[in-house]
DNA sequence: TATAATTTCGAAAACGTTTCCGTATTTAAA
DNA sequence: TTTAAATACGGAAACGTTTTCGAAATTATA
């Protein structure tokens, strides 16, 4: 491993104290614009580099902001890091990311790793099976900065990013009711999630204000593996229950609806209409018949996250991030498998 | 922020010394196992939790290991840092992970950023930018401890770890020939990069040994908006020169080629046979007609680079990376896309 | 019993920054 | 001309660990 000279070193180069040198780098105004010249020229011959964690131990802070969420092979969550990373690495900051894949524990241990302050703030969405809060309560009781995305704790009073998860569900449940659905099922991840709930809430609202009332057995909850879930659509759809039309609140179970489909001689749109909630939309198109979306967006929820955080941490005498849901509305797409026949 | 207690105060409240504690902390067998439990005891009754910045300054190192790679948008590499994670998670060790979004600017910048020790070391897939590798090569000579995967620096001395590019696209390419296909085509990444020169070469090999010639005008090299690519691809379709086959390198392309289909009237499998380098296998099940992969084991070699960088790390006297190159085959999935009729 | 070895712990240095404090020199104000 | 303020820098402390060195107390050896 290589050494690098250090701030002494350079200091001892220049015949000047460390002190100086210090403050010469950091463009003080105690230094004189001469000797910032020399400094900062000699500096950069020299390839001096700041050791971070001398800084970090000094200054109490990381330059460093920790996300935490439940799976990497999403394109929803790809793509809200994309944003989180644009703004972020604009102003000097690095990104240590964590999956839990949905698993509650190691949701834990990540946070409570987390708490020694090697990040300065975490992004968060939390993991299905995450009904406990405490390790999260925690985290902000101490004053951690936290902001949630997309899988909110509503009880912790921070910032929070979501999109217009009941609106969005209600207008795509109305319009399969538009396009002739009477028997609509509804496919979600666990029943604890903050998205959950406010898009059931959305597709049931749906129902009512069309008279129309919601059948259990077609109210679907994800498993672990794509096959039960293959499976358990497949059941409902040769039930006697079977539906014509479906909301999947996510993209998993969408795909894994295409996959049930494919094993029936069910025909989409035909006799089954089906919407999204869906982020990769050259996936949408692609599929036979190309799929109706409710596409989240979600660089913008990483850029506001980050934006967010950003100004807590960089501007002098922040106040906590305040206890509010900011909303950004999910665009809907009218694509084949929804179309009236 | 909160403080929480840091080894003097834990010291203090033991009526200890500082060196006392993290000796008894850290299993020191210079201390008394009586003195270890109350050390222990009260340090989780005051949850104590070292300071990572005290520690990586005092010994010169970070438990943190960066990831650098050209996007996040892809089942690919998604899995890859899922294997990787898999393994340094073990270790106690943390993933700053970063895209460059095929920027070699930015891969030029986030390498410079993370010469400062900031990592420990680096996994690294290059941009398809990337033709200069100075920036690689300086960061090797300084010892610092770097592998790459998938998209290699051959001429650099270290480890590499990929899958087996030529075979896999010759045995493609082959089974294309198999199933009649006399005129195929290859679709690319930036000509620079070690997998397509790989897989080019595995096409060309194959195309030789059955006697066919390569036709240049069907050799697509990628551009940066999908919408390019899917009519530069569309023109090659309807062009004079027009394929019965491709062999897509990238999975990207791979959709691409799918969208330009659905632009035609032509026919997959009928009149167009296809095979692709592939990662998301739900969706390749689920494009109509199914697709052909040639799937990357990318898990594995996200394993592969952590075990080999952890030994590097852990163990106390190791030597330098070898300079090798670790191939872990693809597999082939035969699906609709690639059916004689 | 005297000496050597072992066990167990403490004081202090070190890692590389930033910043508080002090001070010499120069410039401005009285 | 005398005093006050501004400018430009150096010395040293501090951040929270780990580790080197040393030493006291205990145990084993001669």
């Amino acid at each position: 491993m290589s050494a690098g000279v250090n701030l002494k070193e350079l200091a001892a180069e220049l015949k000047l104290s460390p002190s100086t040198v210090s403050r010469a780098l950091n463009d003080s105004y105690e230094i004189s614009e001469e000797t910032k010249k020399k400094v900062v020229s000699m500096a950069e011959k020299l390839n001096y580099q700041p050791n971070p964690f001398a800084r970090s131990l000094r200054e109490n802070k990381s330059k460093t902001i920790a996300v935490v969420m439940p799976e990497r092979m999403s394109s929803f969550f790809a793509k809200v890091i994309d944003g989180i990373e644009e703004v972020t690495q604009q102003h000097g900051y690095h990104l240590l990311v964590y999956s839990t894949h949905e698993d509650v524990e190691r949701e834990k241990k990540i946070v409570n790793l987390l708490m020694n302050g090697r990040a300065d703030a975490i992004v968060m969405s939390v993991s299905s099976q995450t009904s406990d809060i405490s390790h999260l309560t925690r985290l902000h009781d101490r004053g951690f900065p936290l902001v949630f995305f997309d899988r909110i704790c509503p009880d912790i009073p921070t910032t929070k990013f979501i999109t217009n998860d009941y609106e969005s569900s209600f207008e795509g449940t109305k319009h399969l009711i538009q396009q002739g659905c009477r028997k609509i099922a509804f496919l979600m991840l666990s029943k604890e999630l903050s998205i959950t709930k406010e898009r059931y809430r959305g597709y049931l609202d749906a129902l009512k204000s069309a008279g129309l009332s919601p059948e259990p057995s077609l109210h679907i909850t994800c498993a672990h593996e794509e096959e039960k879930n293959i499976e358990a659509i497949r059941n409902m759809l040769l039930s006697k229950e079977r539906p014509d039309g479906i909301v999947s609140s996510v993209e998993k179970l969408a795909l894994a609806t295409y996959h049930a489909v494919k094993r029936t001689d069910i025909k989409i749109p035909e006799d089954l209409k089906i919407i999204s909630f869906f982020s990769n939309l050259s996936i949408a198109g692609l599929l036979t018949p190309s799929l109706t979306t409710i596409t989240q967006p979600a660089f913008s929820i990483g850029e506001e996250c980050a934006k967010m955080l950003i100004k807590k941490l960089t501007k002098p005498r922040q106040p906590d991030l305040p206890n509010q849901v900011i909303s950004i509305p999910s665009k809907i797409t009218i694509r084949s498998s929804t179309i009236a026949v």
